[in-house]
DNA sequence: CCGCTATTAGCACTTGGTACTAATACGAGT
DNA sequence: ACTCGTATTAGTACCAAGTGCTAATAGCGG
């Protein structure tokens, strides 16, 4: 024996898990047993062949990659919206969107979120954002529900300017406001759907 | 012919890109053709057999996870902090970051990178975002690289609070200015670096 | 009807395995 | 020394999803 079964199989997991793109063979030769010997280490461990282990990190990302285009688009998923006057969007707070230390969540999501929503509820192809001003009122954690209601409170067809407030709370206490200055590019294209 | 080649040929660069993770054979039977046409289109269109393409996913999300693990802590990338003083970070704008339709960059990556780099700059454990006042001065397009300076204008300890201003341009053209009220939550703790 | 492209079929071979059987090695216990 | 039991190795048949190659056939244009 080259070292001691336990031993190895502990290496072999993680020498998989560092690198999930290794074959049989190549751990053959890198613990010096024979191809077999990997194979029913890898039945013991219940570890995956190379092909499925690739798949199920493609499909991982895959969806990843899937579910942020669209979501993505618009932070948060807008559950009402009434072109140029008022939106709700609902934004879950899961542990990517907080720092590691404390657990809160980091300002520019829910920045994000309510910047998005106020492109969003107006009525045009394409709107910028111009000014902002933004108050953190509490701090959101990780498994929280950020309801964020966007209102246009003024509109400037003449300077292409309106203007949108944002306020973000989670179970009925408010967490954010945001005031949006907006600058509309078209003039007044009505009915440009999307 | 059930529709022209070159038809096929196309439909099938769209089926292989938007689900990856086909078979030649599922192929064959989506298109109405043997596998062997498949596999010849293929060849034309050098699309590689399915493992190859899995894989291709596989990698590249690894690598991105790799990568992007220490990089999304600090959103951008930062060249040069002085703690407590200044800091300034560079972040390049890709396609991902703009909107579809007219190439501009979404203002959540401008005040990500901004309001990061003002919780970076701040000498503390954890600093939050209070209030924030941004404009965006100009658009900025994909392909081009914004330079945020952030700077400590106004330090008062005994609330905890202290004020950053960040300008970010590209190319000497300033086109986003922000100023943050930071809280600090510790009170002074030193040499308490990352 | 000829020629040409497109399509289909078939076979050998490749990778990286699974599933299973059989042989062998080694070490501990008696 | 013999035996039991686990560990390891070898070997075979088989699979999926291909590549690479040759050959046959279909369909159409001129």
């Amino acid at each position: 024996m080259r070292r001691p079964k336990k031993e190895r199989q502990q290496a072999l997991k993680n020498s998989i898990r560092t690198n999930p793109f290794v074959t049989d063979e190549e751990l053959s030769a890198e613990f010096d047993v024979s191809v077999q010997t990997i194979r029913l280490d890898r039945m013991e461990l219940a570890i995956p062949e190379l092909r499925e282990r690739i798949k199920h990190v493609a499909v991982r990302t895959y969806e990843d990659e899937v579910k942020s285009l669209p979501i993505d688009e618009v932070f948060g998923e807008i559950i009402d919206i009434e072109l140029d006057e008022r939106a709700i969007s609902i934004f879950d707070v899961k542990p990517e969107h907080v720092f590691q230390r404390n657990k809160i969540a980091r300002g520019h999501h829910l920045f994000a979120q309510a910047n998005s929503l106020a492109v969003a509820v107006m009525n045009d192809e394409l709107a910028l954002t111009v000014k902002s001003e933004l108050q953190f009122l509490r701090p959101v954690t990780a498994g929280q529900r950020i309801v964020a209601k966007a209102q246009v409170v003024e509109r400037n067809p003449e300077k292409n300017r309106a203007y949108v407030k944002v306020v973000s709370s989670v179970e009925q206490a408010t967490v954010f406001i945001g005031t949006f200055e907006m600058y509309r590019m078209t003039e007044q294209s009505e009915g440009e759907g999307q």
